[in-house]
DNA sequence: GCCAACGTTGGC
DNA sequence: GCCAACGTTGGC
């Protein structure tokens, strides 16, 4: 079991959106580095929603449903891969970026050190972590 | 709205 | 291969 951490924008496509459609496929994505984590992503991987731009924060909790497979909003580009997610649980309260930063144990986040990755891996104990944050 | 970070493009 | 210019992301 693999986790991770995906972002978006709640304006373009929020946590709300994508728990009345049930199921994303997770497309757009045209980053190299984020490219190669969509394609490490295996059934079953666990997946925090992030909310980017407005309200920073880390909202729920999805799932991998599909793995890897070309993009098919760039059928000529074989570079660019999409998975498909579904929600698993919304958070109680969302972890906002603020909370994330001001704890120590999770000053090594990618979220903290690349600010602009949009698809990145989680260790297990940094996910329970925000998993308990958001929880409670 | 501003600006820093950073990835990409293109000239040389 | 280097680097300046430029576009995008994302926090504040």
């Amino acid at each position: 079991m693999n986790y991770w951490l995906v972002k978006s924008e709640p304006d373009k496509y929020g946590w709300h959106h994508f728990t009345e459609q049930g199921r994303a496929v997770w497309d757009g994505v045209r980053n190299y580095q984020a490219r190669n984590n969509l394609n490490a992503m295996r059934l079953g991987d666990q997946v925090l929603y992030y909310h980017s731009v407005t309200n920073p924060g880390v909202v729920g909790l999805a799932t991998v449903v599909r793995e890897a497979y070309p993009d098919p909003t760039v059928p000529d580009d074989p570079r660019w891969v999409v998975v498909e997610l579904e929600p698993v649980l919304a958070f109680y309260r969302a972890v906002p970026l603020a909370r994330i930063k001001a704890e120590p144990l999770l000053a090594n986040l990618a979220l903290l050190r690349q600010s602009r990755l949009s698809v990145m891996p989680i260790r297990p104990d940094e996910f329970e972590l925000i998993l308990k944050m958001g929880q409670q």
